[in-house]
DNA sequence: ATTATCTATAGATCTATAGATAATGC
DNA sequence: ATTATCTATAGATCTATAGATAATGC
């Protein structure tokens, strides 16, 4: 069983996990090659495949360390955030350009046929949908200041973060995301100092 | 010079480019092989060269063809629309899954490096970002209902459209994205019937 | 023993060029 | 003459398998 690792080999496999992300995030995951990442941490391809023996468990590693990053180690699915706590990510995403572009990247991606990331992003939707709706519930209750619903308003969040995220990966220098999100904010509650 | 066609050939140009889109909606655009696209309007790949030297060539082929399309042959750059069009707009798109996948893996794609599409889109969101506020601007004037100015609303309109079909992509069966838009116009103007 | 890496290599693709042949338009 | 298409093929890649060798852990 070539998948079972020591705390020796775990270390190796997040380093070509993060080697993978770079890759990704410059070609895409269609057009990154495993000898890229190899060259990345001084591997060989061959040598990369021990860690991971295919280029789509490759794919999934870089997708469940996400998972586990991504909420800073926090617990991330039994504790509901704020809506101050998700402008912060926002904040934090507009410094990690790597991170956001190979996200960005592998969700265009994921729209295609048989992509090994679809099934990810389905159920990852899923979830956070879930999680803001309570968010928002917790903050508003029933009804936010504009009217809507938490349900309806959950995936217009989503919608916004993952969009900005476009347009500023497109015009880094000039597209302030932050300050876009925070006008978003104010559109779901006037009233807010923000 | 072999990109020079007459009438006969501007109609197999538009064929390939058709079956071009349908091919990037399945597989992406670096995943999508020239032979897969020739093969859909019964060519060789290399038949199809003769249309277009150079796969990015097509890519350029595809790119153009959405500006004269997308608009639905109105003239897109001096008619400023309503927000009522632009609602239609996202209607529009609910119909045409194959056209939004292949522009969302486009869009995705667009933000690794050298990628093809790339200046496309950045110029892409400049135009429709001026475009879009000269709209809203029309329609409520220097402050929305919200209080938001309409610079500061339209880069929120285009990420929610972006945004919203990733999500409707990824469940297009119960995921409602008309619906979605309209509730946030409601976010844009509480007092809009809608 | 097990884990980590390497060399060699099979088997698929993929884009693009060269050059031939058939069909069409003046 | 020009346009449309084909066959042949060069030259790059790319993933994954097979099997050898070196290093590490009980």
């Amino acid at each position: 069983m070539p998948t079972q690792h020591g705390a020796r080999g775990q270390a190796r496999r997040e380093e070509i996990v993060r080697a993978a992300i770079e890759v990704i995030a410059e070609r895409g995951y269609r057009g990154a090659s495993l000898a890229a990442v190899a060259e990345k941490v001084g591997l060989t391809q061959q040598g990369l495949l021990h860690y991971f023996p295919s280029k789509e468990d490759l794919l999934i590693g870089v997708l469940q360390f996400r998972e586990q990053t991504d909420s800073g180690g926090r617990d991330t699915i039994s504790q509901p955030m704020t809506m101050a706590d998700t402008a912060a990510v926002v904040e934090a995403n507009a410094n990690r350009v790597a991170i956001v572009r190979t996200f960005s990247a592998l969700l265009g991606e994921s729209v295609t046929e048989e992509h090994p990331a679809a099934e990810y992003f389905r159920n990852r939707y899923r979830l956070v949908r879930e999680r803001l709706t309570a968010t928002l519930r917790q903050e508003w209750g029933d009804r936010l200041p504009s009217g809507l619903t938490p349900e309806e308003a959950a995936p217009l969040v989503i919608a916004i973060m993952d969009g900005l995220q476009y347009q500023w990966l497109h015009e880094p220098d000039t597209f302030d995301m932050p300050a876009a999100f925070r006008a978003f904010m104010r559109l779901l509650d006037p009233k807010a100092a923000s």
